[in-house]
RNA sequence: GGAUGGAUUCCCGAGUGGCCAAAGGGGACAGACUGUAAAUCUGCUGCAAAUUGCUUCGGUGGUUCGAAUCCACCUCCAUCCA
């Protein structure tokens, strides 16, 4: 089975340029091929990993990966996925992201002896003569058709700049330079980024009379239809200080039933043998798999090590046994004690598992709060620093939120 | 450049002088049920020293005993005309 075969069969191919020549380069490793990422913010999240995944296992087939941080690109922002204008972000942020994604990246992909590239559009984007780039490269874009791609389409109804509506060409131009100078001959990119792909093949006949390919792949959805790796608080990070190993494993072991077969072919490395047999099991056995996706990819982002701990600290918690001393902690210090005690809605704030006093109130009242596994019945209760440290003090709020406490 | 419509709490959206911390829905949070799932039901959803007080309805100023609501100017957005 090629490299070809088994994307097929993790379910990670949505749309080819042309499917037997795709199949053919990539598994024979002859794929020069780039991904691009737009640094808008100053870590990858989930969504950028299942990239990074594609790049690795192609990259393990023989063929070279060129990342492409989007410098330049992110200037504009892209329209594709949105329904509204992407607020515009300073030179010195986006340079900052580059830099927080080029560390990230080599997590994954061997940069070594030019096995993989990492190129920055700014590099040639920022310099462009306007009315050059525009007799040269904009000649060959017709409005029409970009009026008729699925990306503006939507943004017809709600508005689009013309700004946002170069991101397209943009797009097209790196894949041509990336060709030019790389002899890049693919491009890989989320469902949504089709459009601004076939832009590139598109400008790469026209002006070089070449071919080049554009696969797409599957954008990973929960069986809701939402993207996956969003939460309420924002997406799900794989950068430690913004999202804890912890908080990530908990997010992977609290997915859908319907969601851990999907996720576990598409984003681990598990052999496919294996991931067909936890296909046949059902009901609470799910949760064994879920236990599974979650340490896979713990580890993948963050490392055996961190993967063991959250694996601990979550069977402490909800399993009974297993060890407390993984738990995610929260230190108060002494100026948090008034009188030399706090009370439980301070506990609850300082330690950031409520946002306000109010919120803290509330979740008392409808006891939600528990420490050392009583239920708090009075929302006046306090504890003296000497309490707090006399023994283990977990307080929990909800069934998933808690904080092991320590003093000063 | 001109005409018209619009900006309300996390999101959508009602509110057109006091009864408004602001309907309804979604989401989030908490409880019950469970498998750390889904579905369902209940509560809850500005902040606080909490039967009270304080701050919020794009911004600034004004009218009024009293403004999300009326007036002026400004900013941004949409639609139509150029």
């Amino acid at each position: 089975m090629g490299i070809y075969e088994e994307l097929q069969a993790r379910g990670l191919l949505a749309q080819l340029t042309d499917a037997d020549e795709i199949r053919d380069l990539i598994n024979e490793g002859k794929a020069v091929f780039y991904i691009g990422f737009d640094p808008t913010a100053d870590s990858l999240h989930v969504g950028h990993f299942m990239a990074l995944c594609l790049m690795k296992r192609l990259q393990e087939a023989g063929n070279k990966p060129i990342a492409l941080i989007g410098g330049g690109t992110a200037m504009i922002g892209d329209p594709s996925g949105r329904s509204d204008m992407r607020s515009m972000m300073t030179k010195e942020t986006i340079e900052h992201n580059c830099e927080c994604f080029k560390k990230q990246m080599s997590r994954f992909i061997d940069f070594s002896e030019g096995k993989a590239l990492m190129v920055n559009n700014a590099d040639w984007l920022l310099d462009l003569n306007y009315v050059e780039f525009i007799r040269d490269i904009g000649a060959c874009f017709s409005v029409n058709n970009m009026l008729r791609a699925e990306c503006y389409k939507q943004r017809m109804e709600k508005g689009l700049s013309f700004l946002e509506f170069n991101y397209m060409i943009m797009q097209s131009y790196d894949f041509m330079e990336l060709y030019k100078r790389y002899g890049c001959n693919m491009q890989f990119g989320g469902d949504d980024q089709w459009s601004n792909m076939l832009g590139g093949t598109d400008l790469i006949r026209r002006k070089m009379g070449k071919d080049a390919y554009a696969m797409t792949i599957t954008l990973l959805m929960n069986s809701e239809g939402k993207k996956m790796g969003k939460t309420q608080k924002g997406a799900v990070w794989l950068d430690p200080n913004k999202t804890t190993p912890f908080e990530f494993y908990q997010y992977w072991r609290n997915v859908a039933d319907a969601d851990v077969l999907k996720c576990l072919r598409m984003l681990t490395f598990l052999p496919l043998e294996q991931i067909d047999e936890m296909d046949k099991w059902e009901g609470s056995q799910l949760n064994r798999a879920k236990e599974i996706l979650a340490y896979e990819l713990t580890n993948l982002v963050h490392g055996e090590e961190e993967a063991k701990k959250a694996e601990e600290a979550a069977k402490a918690l909800f399993a009974g046994g297993g060890s407390s001393e993984n738990m995610p902690t929260a230190t108060l210090t002494d100026d948090k004690f008034a009188d030399g005690s706090i009370d439980i809605m301070g506990i609850l704030v300082a330690s950031g598992l409520a946002a306000s006093r109010s919120e803290a109130r509330r979740a008392v009242e409808q006891g939600g709060v528990t420490v050392k596994g009583e239920k708090v019945a009075d929302i006046k209760a306090s504890y003296t620093k000497e309490m707090i440290a006399a023994e283990e003090f977990i307080v929990k709020k909800g069934k998933k939120s808690f904080r092991k406490i320590i003093v000063e």
